[in-house]
DNA sequence: TATTGTTATACTCTATAACTATA
DNA sequence: TATAGTTATAGAGTATAACAATA
């Protein structure tokens, strides 16, 4: 376990810095980021209900109100699934569209990350050194 | 500006997955990830409330009900600031607490980046790397 | 009985627009 | 007029609990 004193705060920054450009990548779509993140859970295949709850770490509740939003928008389709229980969620052309839409709007936060001091790039960069043995 | 296409999507579910353990950290506490966020940011000196907004980034009136709800609880305080239109949030005691038990809960999500293949944190490391010069 | 998904409900986050008080 | 903050409002995300249908 790695200790949490040793992740500088700059660490976090990034993190949130990552996290809000890909909120404004969403945003610019027309979707929030819940949204967008569940339409690249099914881009490649077809989800279950269940499957999405678990990859998203939420609740299956949550998933059946983001789907059923997606669904009203035409960007996902329930889909039977394999026993008459579960459902599958596809994407339809124009969620494969939004995909492709947030992807371009993606920008990296590369200010955030030059600001952040030389001391904690090293630190992390030796972070995933560690990592890699 | 670093081409998107270059990011694996190893590094957004990093992200993601660091994401999720501040959140869990914070809810250990009681508290959900965006009022950890702020007592972050007055754990050390008082903040005006538009200061807030600019590095939380979010809008004035949100601020206002984060701090409402903090304030509630007796996490933070409202004092008087520079001029009579302006306030100070400071924190208490209890909001310092509060702040040392999210630290505490915090896990660094090293399964998930364990899980990354070689390749991508190799390129996160070079990704870093080529930023210090 | 256990599992899959939904519904009802409640709380939080968030932004926009209109507002008050102060500068 | 401009600025700091609040209030009113509305939509979205989220979880819990209770529920229906199926296994």
């Amino acid at each position: 376990m790695v200790d949490e004193t040793a992740l500088p705060q700059q660490l976090w920054d990034f993190v949130y810095a990552y996290d809000a450009a890909y909120d404004r990548a969403a945003r610019s779509a027309g979707l929030s980021a819940a949204q967008a993140c569940l339409l690249k859970e099914v881009v490649d295949a077809p989800r279950s209900m269940s499957e999405l709850a678990a990859s998203l770490l939420c609740d299956a509740s949550n998933v059946t109100q983001l789907v059923t939003r997606l669904e009203a928008r035409g960007l996902v389709r329930r889909e039977p699934g394999q026993d008459r229980r579960s459902k599958r969620v596809a994407i339809t052309a124009g969620g494969i569209e939004m995909v492709d839409r947030v992807r371009g709007a993606f920008t990296f936060p590369q200010d955030r990350l030059a600001r952040l001091p030389l001391e904690s790039r090293r630190e992390l960069s030796a972070l995933l050194d560690a990592m890699r043995d």
